[in-house]
This record gives structure tokens, C-alpha cells and sequence, in this order.
RNA sequence: GCGGGUGUGGCGGAAUGGUAGACGCCGGGGACUUAAAAUCCCCUGAGCUUUGCUCGUGUGGGUUCGAGUCCCACCACCCGCACCA
């Protein structure tokens, strides 16, 4: 036994470096144990690891630490998404190699996650930046050819000018670049897409099994996919020409009073030919803003072609106009109009004077009912529409597609909003395409001898674009079809290809080839994925993609990669400012001292305004360095502090105030552990049920990742704990609390551990068994109320009867006294939880 | 606009339809100390005529012996998508 107070520095130290020398968390893969892998999403090398990342990973090594105690063989790897435009713009900025700034990178945040006591494999480290992994990637790409699942397009891109490359479009937000925030251009480039399309109707299908997704992860990739069923057909122009439409609402045909084209459609350019208005209208459609505020708040505006188009059944003719909200790339980029019951043709025809004619109803009674000043989009039946009055709209559909098939005008067709995803960047700091452009063959494919292809190291950033363009060497290789002079592809891969797939190689690192099958089925799918929001659709959906793409070439047999996902809320923390000079300058935690109410710049005294509690951000200045941190409180704290109070899916408000609270406990269960007595008798009941409990309730909180609750349990059992006399039942909940604590402490549960005498680490040691009958109490508090309302509490043994409880709540002073004489005219009785007296 | 989520003390948050506010933070009082730090103990939703009572989980209704929890309507905030035919 010892007084002495917790050291956090040196036990970190002493246990991190006990659990490398004994290889603790390394997975095996030949053992016999149940499998369980628990992976975070692998961190950008940009140069610190930051507080979001410590919560994340936290929380995966509860669970990591968690399973390995009872009893599963645990894979929990960490990597590097290595690759990445920040090393580009570093190598620009400070003249520094993107590999040497990358590699520096990871080499820091390696030390500073390995301060944090975290369980990892750290034998299966990768890097998407070396050769020994981007190699691998380039093979699989070359499969993905070869099953037809990549193809080059000459394709308009969004050209970022300022990072000078193409993003995809989910990289677009509000029209401007997602890193550099550059207004995004048109270009025409050819480009390499992955056929993601093939996988739509898979990978919608496939949500309904990911149960342990969140929800609201589900819908977000199923509104991104964007399947919906219609009807395409073409009407006849008077032009001579025909002109395709889509349509999901074939029942409301008879209703269309105009079609309206994109803008940039065939059609609409076919007139401006020889127009100068609709050349200029079509202009003016395209400076159109692309931002939310600009879209929601735009006016319909057309233009009338003077084409008319044929009604397929009333012969009608309908005016043809170009319509600035209608988008070229869904569809066919050509609509039929149909303003009673579509808000948006509505508003057009309105501001055109076009009809608005009724052809879906409450009921057929109501076919003549006049518009409220909006189009009603909902169910109803049809009528003013022919052979369809009377039908239920989704009958009408039907009829509807059948008899345009019968014509062959047309077919049922289902649209989709997922695009194929363009995987060409004109960067240097990515994997290269391994493809070979030959005058004679064409674009082939490198032969897989040749790879890795590696990056050029010599290469310099003092011009912005692609320098493996204009490398003088690099892209000259001979044509391994016909041996001729050729060209490299000098364009290189999205990083999200990188990330795509990272989770296999974890799994299984052989070098001769990307992954084993086998491994590959012991350890997939992950049990448990935790990672970010903001990754919810293009990740995760990638990830699914590359997935089921590698299991239909046969080369793995698992489709869904993660069996449950789970997205942790961020780091919040005020932040601090005051005008200075007009402009308001923000101040970082460490520079303020903060009091009750109010906040004081350190530096002059002054005080600065204590505004909302938001995400972390340098900007904002509202940051706390980890490694600071870790210094004051000792990684034990810290983690402590990641895992409480908040719900794990929720923000956590980081506050000086809460680390230190950590920090006390930290030691307040020291002095509790060092004052053990392996040799105390006797039993306490009471303590020994509450210990019983807390293992099975922490139990259940750490596998729902209910870590707030966890906390919240063993805070209570420390109470009693600290309480309780000396005993054999003291001592065991003791130990047991030791065992508690140590997926979340785990420094000091290891220096506890020693300290009580036992052998080994907590870390091998399984969690603590459960007593099945200490679980349940033989007193319980009965809740007596009177018409609801409370009115006293009494102890009765567990399983009292209906009778005896009645009885004893009828006894009670206090509920005679409120029920004042009345008469009883019920009572309801709760076994072992309460009594209702109703007069 | 559409879709989803969340509203509980000063703060973060607990509560299978059954004692609202567990647990933590902040705050207040006390003990120890020459003093401080550390530690420990007590109090801490609001109000009142304080053995006890009334009110109280965003607002208004409803179901129920009993509602934070279920149902209906509304309000506020947050997130996602966005003229997707």
C-alpha cells in the first residue's frame, strides 16, 4: 500500500510502454476467439491530432479494451489518409516535399496518439501515401477495368481555379470549391469515372439491412441515390423534331399545359441559333446563383421557343419553353408541365398566364374545385383526363405507361440522382492512375508487373497545376501492349478511393497482392465503425460501393463492409472576442482567465465577450491543444472527460471547469485503491448487490456505447464504496471498480492493478463475472400515491403481495390524512414499485 | 420548400407509461490548516402559510388511476437535401 498521490506522467509512460513490449493489442488471426473489429475512421496527417479525434478514438477504445475483455480476439488498426491536397499546398507555401511534410505529420501524431494509452495494432499501420499501399490500389483499379466498372469521358467538370483541379460534385458546395472555397468553373476535360450507377439499386437495397446504421445516415445516402420511377416519352415538335421528356406523374398528362428544356438542351440551343433573345435569355439563366439563399428566392422565368409540342392523346398543341428551373443533368433535361400539380410549373404558368387545369380531386365531385394559389401535389382521383377519370393516381400511372409503350412513344423508366463518380485530379499528391495513353493502342492499362507505379520525388510546387505534367521524365514509358514511345496518365486519384478500401488492408496486409480472401472473411464486416457526420454520404457510400464491387469479382465474399456505424457529436467550446478597431478578434482559452460571469484577457485585463458554445475551430481560435492537455491532467483525465456528461452521439462542451472535475476523480480513485485490504472480512450485502449491478449495468451502457451512463454508474459505486466499512465484499468492489474503470482509464487501472497484488495486466485480465441473484434487491421502495400524486415512500420486501402493499399504504399517516376521509373508489397496485389510492 | 432530429434546474444530462432532476460541473455553507492548496461533510428546480403543500420536463389540447415518456396541433432551434420533374 502506498499514500502516495497518482503520477499520471509517469504511468502513462511506464503502462504504454509495458503494453508495446507485451504486444497486448495485436489481433491474431488465427485464433480461435470470436472476432471483433472495432475501427475509427483513419485521421488526415495534417500535423496535430485535435480534440475531435482523441473523442473518437476514445470512444472506440472502450469498446476495443471492452471486448478484449470478454473474451473476443479484437482487430482495432490505426492508419493514415495520407494523400490529400494540405501537403501540396504545404509544399507551395514552405518549399517543403508534400512526403517529408506528410511522414513528419504522422510521425507527431503517431507520438501524441500513443500518448493517449490508446489499444491499437499498431503492427498494421498504413499509409495511403506509400507504395507498399497506393501499389495495391493501383491493382485494384486495373480489375476494376477489367470488369467494366471504369471508363474515361470527355465530361464537364467543376474546375476549382485556385486549387487548379476537378472536383466531383458532391466537392461542390454552393457553387464554390469545398477546401479553397474558389468559385467553381465549367470545363471539358477527359475524365476517369468509376460506375457507381451500376450499383444504385444495390446500394439502396442494401441500406434496409445496415439496421445498426443510424437512421439518419440511411436516408441521407437514400435521398443521395435518388431513385424514382416514371415515365419517359417523347412528344412530336412541330418542328419536325422529337423531344424526350421525363415525367414521375404520367397520371397528371392530361393536366400538362407547356414543356419547358434546360437551358443548355439541344433545343433551347437550337433556337438561340437563330435568336438573338433566346440567346440572350439563355445567358442569363446561367449567371443564375447556384447558392441556397439564391435558388429559393429565384422567379421562374421562360422563354417561348414558338415550337409547339403534340399532346400524345389530345393532339393539343402546347407551347415549348426554355425555363430556367429546369436542370439539364436529371432527366432527359426536358419536362412536361403540368402547373395544377406541380408547385413550380405552377408558379411559371401563373406568371405566363398558361392554364391551370384541374386533373386529380379530392373525389370526382370535386373536379371543377378552383386552386387555393398552389398546385396539390397529393393523392386523389383523376378526372378531366379521358379514359382516366375515376382512377386512383397510381392506377393512372400504370394506364398511362402502358399505352405510351403500346404507342412506342415511350417507357417506364426509373431515374436516378447518383452520377458516376469522377476520380480524376490533376494533382501529384495522390496515387497514380495506372494507365498508359499509346498512339497506336489507345489508353491501356499498366501491366501489373510494373507496379507500384511510384511518384517522381523530384518535383518542385513554384507553379500551381500538375507536376507530374510537366515532370521531364516521368510520363515516358514505352506501351506495354505494343512496346512503342508512350505516355503515363499523369492524372491521379480522389482520395476518397484511398479511403474506399483501407479497412481490408487493416484486415489483411500480404504483399504480393491487396488483401487474402480468407483473412478477409475471418475479420469483415467491422462490428463497430465510428467516425464523423460529415462523412455520412460520400465515405461511407464509396466505402459500401468499393465493397460490393471487389465481392461481385469474387475477390471477397462480404458485401456490406460495416455492420454498424456510429457518428459521434463534436467538441464544442465558447469562444472569445472583442471589437478591436471595427473588427472582432477572437482569443484562444489559454489566453483568458475566466470567472463566474465574465471573461478577462490575461494580456491587458480587459474584458472580452463570451459568445456560443461552438465546434472547435482555428478561426475561432476556440481550440485546446491534446498534448497540453495530457501534460496538465494526464491522458487518464482526458479520456475520462471524452466519455462524460454528453451523450456520445451529441456536441461535448470542453471546459476547464469539467478536465478538472476528471483530473480529481483520477485521484480520488487512487486513494480509494491504494486503501485495499486483500485481507478484510466479512460481508456487506448492500455493497456487494451494488457492485453486481454496476458490473452488469457498465456492461450493458459500454456495448449500447452509453459511455455517459457507464461513467454515471461507476461514479455511484465509488460513493458507496468510500462509505462502506472494511469487508470482503468492500475489497472485491474494489478490484472490481479497478476492472471497471480500465477500458476507460487505463493507466490507472494498470498501476492499480499492481498495487492490489494481482498478476498480469487488467488489460488480459476478462471482466468481472456477474452474481445473477445479487442482482435483484429484497427491499424495495413502493411509491404510495393518492389519485396520482405522491404522497409518501415505504420500504416493503421484494415480491410483496397486492394486499400487503394496499395495506401498508393505507396505514401511512400521510396519505390518510390527504385522502381526508373520502371514499376509495380504486386502487392500483404496482408489485414492488408503488400504490394508487383513487377516491 | 422538402426530409430528419432536439427541446428536462445556473450548465452537461438521467429516467421499461409508475417517486422527475440519477451522475457530473458550477454555486453556497462548514471541517481540517497559522494560512493556502489538496481533501472531507452538508445544502443546492421554483414558490409557499414549511410535520407539509402548490407549481414544474418548449406551448396548447387529448388518452390514462397515473404522461418527460403515448396521440393531435403548434412554437423554437439544429442538421441534411435543394427548382430532381
Amino acid at each position: 500500500m502506498s499514500d502516495t498521490r497518482f503520477d499520471p506522467a509517469q504511468a502513462d509512460a511506464r503502462w504504454q510502454a509495458a503494453w508495446d513490449k507485451a504486444q497486448t493489442f495485436r489481433a491474431d488471426s488465427n485464433s480461435a476467439k470470436p472476432k471483433s473489429y472495432v475501427l475509427e475512421m483513419f485521421p488526415y496527417p495534417s500535423g496535430r491530432i485535435h480534440i475531435g479525434h482523441v473523442r473518437n478514438y476514445t470512444m472506440g477504445d472502450v469498446l476495443a479494451r471492452y471486448k478484449k475483455a470478454t473474451g473476443h480476439e479484437v482487430l482495432h488498426p490505426m492508419g493514415w489518409d495520407a494523400f490529400g491536397m494540405p501537403a501540396e499546398n504545404a509544399a507551395m507555401e514552405k518549399g517543403v516535399h508534400p512526403g517529408g511534410w506528410t511522414r513528419d505529420n504522422i510521425e507527431h501524431m503517431k507520438a501524441q496518439l500513443k500518448r493517449l494509452g490508446f489499444a491499437l495494432d499498431w503492427s498494421r499501420e498504413l499509409a495511403t501515401c506509400e507504395p507498399d499501399y497506393y501499389g495495391h490500389e493501383q491493382a485494384l483499379f486495373i480489375d476494376l477495368y477489367e470488369a467494366g466498372l471504369v471508363y474515361r469521358k470527355e465530361s464537364e467538370v467543376n474546375w476549382d481555379p485556385v486549387d487548379m483541379t476537378v472536383l466531383a460534385n458532391e466537392q461542390v458546395i454552393d457553387g464554390k470549391g469545398w477546401r479553397s472555397g474558389a468559385e467553381v468553373e465549367k470545363r471539358k476535360l477527359n475524365q476517369w469515372f468509376l460506375k457507381i450507377t451500376d450499383f444504385a439499386e444495390e446500394l439502396l437495397e442494401g441500406l434496409g439491412s445496415l439496421e445498426n446504421w443510424p437512421d439518419k445516415v440511411r436516408l441521407m445516402q437514400e435521398n443521395w441515390i435518388g431513385k424514382s420511377k416514371g415515365l419517359e416519352f417523347s412528344f412530336d415538335l412541330s418542328n419536325g423534331e422529337k423531344l424526350p421528356v421525363y415525367t414521375t406523374r404520367p397520371d397528371t398528362i392530361f393536366g400538362a399545359s407547356f414543356v419547358a428544356v434546360a437551358a443548355d438542351h439541344p433545343v433551347a440551343q437550337g433556337v438561340a441559333m437563330n435568336n438573338c433573345d433566346a440567346a440572350k435569355f439563355i445567358e442569363t439563366c446561367k449567371k443564375g446563383g447556384t447558392t441556397a439563399a439564391e435558388l429559393e428566392t429565384a422567379e421562374k422565368l421562360g422563354f417561348d421557343t414558338g415550337i409547339g409540342a403534340v399532346h400524345p392523346f389530345t393532339g393539343e398543341h402546347l407551347p415549348v419553353y426554355i425555363a430556367n428551373f429546369v436542370l439539364m443533368n436529371y432527366g432527359t433535361g426536358a419536362i412536361m408541365a403540368v402547373p395544377g400539380h406541380d408547385q413550380r410549373d405552377f408558379e411559371f404558368a401563373t406568371k405566363y398566364g398558361l392554364p391551370i387545369p384541374r386533373v386529380v380531386a379530392p373525389s370526382v365531385e370535386d373536379a371543377d374545385k378552383p386552386f387555393d394559389g398552389e398546385a396539390e401535389a397529393g393523392e386523389g382521383v383523376i378526372v378531366n383526363s379521358d379514359f382516366l377519370d375515376g382512377m386512383e393516381v397510381e392506377d393512372a400511372k400504370r394506364e398511362i405507361i402502358r399505352r405510351i409503350e403500346q404507342q412506342g412513344r415511350g417507357q417506364g423508366k426509373t431515374v436516378w440522382r447518383l452520377r458516376d463518380w469522377g476520380v480524376s485530379r490533376q494533382r501529384y499528391w495522390g496515387t497514380p492512375i495506372p494507365f498508359i495513353h499509346c498512339e497506336s493502342c489507345g489508353v491501356v492499362p499498366a501491366s501489373k508487373d510494373s507496379l507500384p507505379i511510384t511518384l517522381p520525388e523530384d518535383v518542385d510546387f513554384k507553379t500551381p497545376g500538375n507536376p507530374l505534367l510537366r515532370h521531364p521524365t516521368w510520363k515516358h514509358v514505352d506501351c506495354p501492349k505494343c512496346g512503342g514511345k508512350a505516355e503515363r496518365e499523369t492524372d491521379t486519384l480522389d482520395t476518397f478511393v484511398d479511403s474506399s478500401w483501407y479497412f481490408l488492408r487493416f484486415a489483411s496486409q500480404p504483399a504480393d497482392k491487396p488483401f487474402d480472401k480468407d483473412e478477409i472473411a475471418k475479420w469483415l464486416p467491422v462490428e463497430q465503425y465510428i467516425g464523423g457526420i460529415e462523412h455520412a454520404i460520400l465515405h461511407l457510400l464509396y466505402a459500401r460501393f468499393w465493397t460490393r464491387a471487389l465481392a461481385h469479382m469474387g475477390q471477397i465474399e462480404v458485401t456490406e463492409p460495416f455492420a454498424s456505424l456510429f457518428t459521434q457529436g463534436m467538441v464544442t467550446h465558447e469562444t472569445y472576442s472583442r471589437k478591436e478597431g471595427g473588427k472582432t478578434v477572437y482569443y484562444a482559452p489559454d489566453e483568458i482567465s475566466r470567472e463566474a460571469n465574465r471573461a478577462l484577457l490575461s494580456a491587458d485585463g480587459g474584458e472580452v465577450e463570451i459568445g456560443r458554445v461552438i465546434k472547435m475551430s482555428k478561426s475561432k481560435k476556440n481550440v485546446v491543444d491534446p498534448d497540453t492537455i495530457i501534460d496538465t491532467y494526464g491522458a487518464d483525465a482526458v479520456r475520462w472527460f471524452m466519455l462524460s456528461d454528453s451523450p456520445p452521439e451529441r456536441d461535448l462542451p470542453w471546459s476547464e471547469a469539467g478536465i478538472e472535475g476528471c483530473s480529481r476523480f483520477v485521484h480520488r480513485l487512487w486513494r480509494l485503491f491504494t486503501a485495499y485490504d486483500a485481507g478484510a472480512q466479512g460481508e456487506d450485502k448492500a455493497l456487494a448487490r451494488k457492485t453486481h449491478q454496476t458490473i452488469a449495468a457498465v456492461a450493458e451502457d459500454i456495448e449500447a456505447l452509453g459511455f455517459n451512463k457507464a461513467v454515471a454508474r461507476i461514479y455511484e459505486l465509488t460513493g458507496a464504496v468510500e462509505k462502506a466499512a472494511p469487508s470482503a465484499s468492500r475489497s472485491h468492489a474494489i478490484r472490481t471498480l479497478v476492472q471497471l474503470v480500465a477500458p476507460m482509464m487505463p493507466h490507472l487501472a494498470e498501476e492499480a492493478w499492481a498495487t492490489l497484488g494481482e498478476t498480469g495486466m487488467v488489460a488480459d485480465a476478462a471482466w468481472p463475472e456477474v452474481d445473477p441473484a445479487l442482482l435483484v434487491e429484497d427491499e424495495v421502495t413502493i411509491a404510495v400515491q393518492h389519485k396520482g400524486k405522491l404522497r409518501d415512500t415505504l420500504t416493503a420486501p421484494k415480491g410483496a403481495s397486492k394486499e400487503d402493499l394496499e395495506a401498508m399504504a393505507l396505514a401511512s399517516e400521510n396519505v390518510q390524512r390527504s385522502i381526508d376521509g373520502a371514499e376509495i373508489r380504486k386502487v392500483i397496485v404496482v408489485p414492488d414499485r408503488l400504490v394508487n389510492i383513487v377516491t
